[in-house]
RNA sequence: GCGGUUGUGGUGAAGCGGUUAACACAGCGGGUUGUGGUCCCGUCAUGCGUGGGUUCGAAUCCCAUCUGCCGCCCCA
């Protein structure tokens, strides 16, 4: 039995929870078309090359990836991160060459991670996520950001902090480090084994530390903004302009560096304070593209974890996805009339009601049990001395009615109590409309 | 990868060397041979994550292993 048991870190979406990522993922879609964002299926696996590039000096690429061997003897990966594969089928789509630049994507789907498993952080775990490809405005990093923030705002999510950083442009970057590691150099004997390694590996993350946070020379560490020039300085502000015109809150958070090797300028992260985690992250990546040996072209991106965002509904209480129940359940009462019961049920659903009936010949007591359990609108009692009289029963349940109709006018009657719905669809005159007809 | 902790029916749990493995909820059957949500009665784990071991006897002790969770690392 035990060796049936899932492997560590992976999970099963229940019938019973999938509705929930259902309309999670709609909304997602519907912020993704109103963005004109266009949905880009990449593989699950890559050479492991497209994600172990170069000087990597992640964990999330040296000892996070599920690496296999194919009967090829080639080495795949299953993917860690959604950018990478994006950024690849950019390029060898020569999406570059569209007329209608930046590429505007998004993605949604499972990712891996070898890691130990907590709540919130799987092996196998979903995220959704945009990339921008082939301009470099600092409108778009706030366009990005701002869809972002619009989106877990209309999951209804309120304890949320934008933290915001730039990275500055290659330049920048590197004087900063070399500012840094000189800065670094007399202390980091004394300071933790993380942070050696990080002085060596990248020494932006030493600011990151948790251990040596209060080790004098993390205070008088230099500060990226004073290495930025000027035109990364001048990017910085503009971002910042937009999200203040667009009245998104957010904190510069000078520490705030991100575990991914491939971010230039602006960098941030949204993280719920219930949670204490980031749900949404990313960054602008001026390199990238170049990297896949397309042109010289920047792209900005982010992406959420989608068991993270709905943890942090669950901690605010949001629920998403309710069921509005059967519209009518068939109650079969007796195993001699399960003909008729069933003849009724699918006459019921090919109408588009949706409808249940019942296959294990319980009692009355329980099949009414389950019309209460499945929410359902009506119900429909079948039994032996209503098929003798060729009728049935239909029991409105909210107002107690009952109905007795002859056999063939169950679907009839149902109209008659649930008026059709096409006269009802459309909401144009209260702003919700979402009917496709023209007006 | 390191440190800590956890695991008993569909669910929540009690039991901590000898119990018929408690209790509650849910389920099912009945009281009401066809009207639910209240009430009452009955029923529901040859088995306590898995595999070994100690013992006359193990859910209870020991070892190993797996999983969930917490912290570190890291990340969405």
């Amino acid at each position: 039995m035990n060796k049936y048991q899932m492997p560590r870190g992976t999970q099963d979406i229940l019938p019973n929870e999938s509705r929930k990522w259902q309309a999670m993922e709609e909304l997602f879609r519907q912020f993704a078309y109103v963005y004109n964002y266009q949905e880009i299926r990449t593989p699950i696996f890559e050479h492991t090359e497209v994600f172990k590039r170069g000087n990597d000096s992640s964990d999330m690429v040296n000892k996070e990836m599920y690496t296999f061997t194919d009967n090829g003897n080639r080495s795949l990966t299953l993917r860690p991160e959604g950018t990478a594969g994006v950024v690849r089928s950019f390029v060898e789509n020569k999406m570059y060459g569209y007329p209608d630049l930046p590429v505007k994507m998004y993605y949604m789907g499972p990712m891996c991670r070898y890691e130990r498993p907590q709540k919130g952080r799987q092996r196998i775990f979903h995220q959704f996520g945009i990339e921008v490809i082939g301009a470099k405005n600092p409108y778009l990093d706030v366009e990005t950001i701002a869809l972002g923030w619009s989106i877990l705002n209309a999951l209804g999510l309120s304890n949320l902090k934008v933290h915001l950083n730039t990275l500055g442009d290659d330049e920048s970057r590197n004087a900063y480090r070399e500012a840094l590691k000189k800065h670094f150099a007399s202390d980091i004997n004394q300071m933790c084994a993380d942070c050696q390694r990080r002085y060596e590996q990248n020494p932006l993350r030493i600011l990151d530390c948790k251990v040596d946070v209060d080790h004098p020379a993390m205070k008088t560490a230099p500060k990226m903004s004073d290495y930025l020039n000027e035109e990364s300085q001048k990017y910085f502000e503009a971002v910042k302009a937009g999200l203040d015109a667009l009245q998104i809150p957010y904190v510069v958070d000078d520490r705030l560096v991100r575990g991914l090797d491939y971010y230039t300028h602006t960098v941030f992260e949204i993280i719920s304070e219930n949670l204490n985690t980031t749900v949404l992250a990313g960054g602008r990546y001026d390199g990238m593209v170049e990297y896949f040996e397309g042109p010289q072209m920047s792209g900005m991106g982010w992406a959420l974890g989608m068991e993270r965002i709905l943890l942090a509904c669950e901690a605010e209480g949001i629920e998403l996805g309710e069921d509005d129940g059967l519209d009518a359940y068939v109650l079969c009462l007796s195993d001699k009339v399960q003909k008729e019961a069933f003849t009724i049920t699918t006459e019921l659903r090919s109408n588009g009601y949706r409808c249940e009936t019942d296959y294990l010949g319980r009692s009355f007591k329980a099949q009414f049990k389950t019309v209460e359990r499945m929410n359902a609108k009506v119900a429909v009692l079948v039994g032996e001395k209503d098929i003798e009289n060729h009728t049935v029963t239909l029991k409105k349940i909210d107002t107690q009615e009952q109905f007795v109709v002859s056999l063939n006018q169950v679907v009839e009657k149902m109209d008659e109590l649930f008026p059709s719905e096409e006269e009802h669809e459309c909401h144009c005159a209260d702003g919700e409309c979402t009917c496709k007809k023209e007006h």
